[in-house]
DNA sequence: CCTCAGGTAAGAG
DNA sequence: CTCTTACCTGAG
């Protein structure tokens, strides 16, 4: 059945590391390893694997609805954007950044839904990504559509509306029930809100966010990276702020500096500075 | 048994 | 605006 396999792309710059990290690194929640270098997962309604062989990535549509190359190219970031935003990093000059570019070769933004990575978030707040992932699945049993045995997709807004705090609770949300139950009543007397949000530049759709119950700066900021394809947008979790202190010396700077050093510093695709940061912080034991 | 976590919100200074 | 603390739950 190996002649289902289709090459994604011919020059995509991929690494291995810098594919796993990608889809395994915290950004989503809906990857998991299948074979040695293939790794499963929900685009939508679609299951799709990767496989990872001889420096090319292939993809197959496991199950669920036709997806197409190019949307999967979109989700993945391989157009020529990707190396524009490289190239525009202060990679050359700054040497921490530089061994993190060097060792996650490839390292990208994958490009979710919005209002998937808004829930997914909300629901990330001091939990590890095993956690989170089980969290995740918890709720799209519940209101999702199984497009494979054992493969929930996201139900939509509109559905987790009926999910009462009680009930959250009993899944074991414990205080981020409130924030989804009252975030998905703010949507649903604002069903435009998040489209609207996406239009706005940056620090605007930033502020608007945060009105959200349970999505404070660094909640809104995954949301515009991961979901809104703003890459201004610069994340600060635990990992972010060890890599300013330790490898920046930034040790003792007030977040508002960081975000301002950041925004200075790094440019207008930030974010992608962001991820490769995070990537070497969190793996730093693994790689020496 | 105790501490703390990939964060937010509320209250105080 | 900055700083502190409580909030659920489960892992270490």
């Amino acid at each position: 059945m190996s002649s289902r396999w289709q090459k994604i792309g011919a020059h995509n710059s991929f690494s291995l590391i810098g594919i796993e990290e990608t889809l395994l690194g915290g950004q989503s929640f809906a990857w998991s390893p299948y074979d040695p270098n293939q790794w499963v997962g929900l685009i939508r309604q679609s299951l799709v694997r990767f496989k990872w062989l001889e420096g090319q990535l292939f993809w197959v549509l496991e199950s669920g609805e036709k997806i197409t190359k190019d949307e999967l190219c979109h989700y993945l970031w391989l157009d020529d954007s990707y190396i524009t935003a490289l190239n525009n990093l202060p990679w050359r000059s700054d040497p921490v950044l530089g061994r993190a570019v060097n060792k996650f070769s490839g390292l990208r933004i994958l490009r979710q839904p919005m209002e998937e990575v808004l829930l997914v978030f909300i629901l990330s707040s001091a939990k590890s990504i095993p956690q989170i992932k089980l969290l995740c699945q918890k709720v799209y049993k519940l209101f999702g559509n199984e497009v494979s045995p054992g493969f929930y997709s996201f139900p939509g807004w509109a559905k987790l509306k009926n999910l009462h705090e009680t009930e959250a609770r009993n899944l074991g949300m414990g205080y981020r029930a409130k924030y989804l139950v009252g975030t998905a009543q703010y949507l649903s007397a604002n069903p435009d809100f998040l489209t609207e949000v996406q239009n706005f530049p940056y620090l605007k759709a930033r502020s608007m966010l945060m009105k959200l119950p349970g999505v404070g700066p660094k909640v809104a900021d995954c949301i515009l990276l991961f979901g809104a394809e703003k890459n201004e947008a610069f994340p600060i979790d635990t990992w972010i702020l060890q890599s300013l202190e330790k490898q920046y010396g930034m040790s003792g700077w007030k977040l508002s500096q960081m975000e301002e050093f950041a925004r200075i510093h790094f440019g207008e695709h930030a974010g992608l500075a962001q991820q490769f940061l995070f990537s070497y912080q969190r793996n730093l034991t693994k790689l020496n």
